[in-house]
DNA sequence: TTGCTATACGTAGCAAGCTACATATATTGC
DNA sequence: GCAATATATGTAGCTTGCTACGTATAGCAA
C-alpha cells in the first residue's frame, strides 16, 4: 500500500476507534460523543446560540444536528427557544439540570483524550495536528 | 480548546470530509468508499478470502461487512462461495465483470488521495502517519 | 463420543453521517 | 411594495458504524 493510502487508512482507524471508545464510556450516562460535544459547546455560551452556529462549530450538516437536538431536548438537557424578532431561527439554551452533566462530560473527554494521547510527544502532536488542519482546508476548498 | 481536543476535532473533520468527497465521486458508479475498499482488497487476492479475513483487513465489525457484501453481491460484483471441508466459512470471489471497475476505483482513489495530500511534504506525512498508527495501537490495546 | 467452547456468519436495531427536498421567514433589488 | 433570492429549520431516506443476540459448524477435551 502506498504511503498516502496507508495514511488515510490510519486516519479512519483512529477516528472510528476513538468514537467507539468514547461512546462506550458515555453509555452509562445515556450520552454519545456528538451529543456530548454539542452540550459542551453550548455550555460555553450561556446566552445561547442558534442551530446554525452550533452546526458550524461541530462541523456537521444540519439534518444531523436536528436529530442530535431532538434527542437532547427529549432528555430535557436543552430547549429550543424562539428568538424575538426572528421567527425562523431558534436560540438553543442549556437547561440548568444539564450543567453538572456537562462538567462530567468535559472531564471525561479530557481524561480520555489524555489517556489515549499521553505517549505522543507534544511537538509531534502539534505537527500532526497542523498536517490535518491543512488537509481539512484543502478538502473544504473543494480542490 | 486544548491541543488534544483540537487534534481530535481535526481528525474527525478530515476523516469525514474525505469519506464524503470520495463517496460523491463514486456515486456515478454506484459505489461508496467502503465498498470500493472491499473490492480493491479482494482484487489483490485472486484465490479469494473468507469474510473474516476481509473484515480484519478493512477494520470493520462483521455485521458491517455482511451488509457491504450483500450490496456487492446484489450488484453482481462478488459471490460467496462455499469452501469445501469448511461449512461455516465462505470464500469471497470477485466476479470477472468487476475487474475493470476495480481498476477504475483504484485509480480514482489514488488520484483523489494525491489531490488532497499533494501539499503535504512526504516527511511530514510520514510523521503524521506514525503518530496515528501509534494512537491506533494505544486504542486497540484498550489502555 | 459427547459435550463444552470457539469460530464464522447472519439478523435486529440504534446512532450519526450524508444528500435531496420541503416549509417558513428574512432580505434584497427593482 | 412585490418578486426573487437567501437563510433557518425540518423531513425522508440512504449508508455505514456499532452492540447484542442467534444459529450452525468446528475443534477440543474429558
Amino acid at each position: 500500500m502506498n504511503p498516502e493510502a496507508f495514511f488515510i487508512d490510519q486516519l479512519r482507524r483512529v477516528t472510528l476507534r476513538w468514537r467507539t471508545r468514547f461512546d462506550a464510556e458515555l453509555k452509562a450516562q445515556g450520552q454519545t460523543l456528538v451529543r456530548a460535544r454539542a452540550l459542551v459547546y453550548l455550555a460555553r455560551r450561556p446566552e445561547g446560540m442558534t442551530q446554525r452556529e452550533l452546526t458550524e462549530q461541530l462541523m456537521v450538516e444540519h439534518p444531523t444536528m436536528v436529530r442530535i437536538l431532538d434527542a437532547l431536548e427529549e432528555q430535557g438537557l436543552i430547549r429550543r427557544e424562539p428568538i424575538e424578532g426572528n421567527r425562523r431561527a431558534n436560540r438553543l439554551i442549556l437547561s440548568p439540570a444539564a450543567l453538572p452533566m456537562v462538567d462530567e462530560l468535559e472531564a471525561a473527554f479530557a481524561a480520555e483524550a489524555h489517556r489515549v494521547l499521553r505517549h505522543v510527544p507534544p511537538d509531534k502532536l502539534a505537527l500532526a495536528t497542523e498536517v490535518l488542519r491543512g488537509i481539512a482546508e484543502q478538502l473544504e476548498e473543494g480542490a
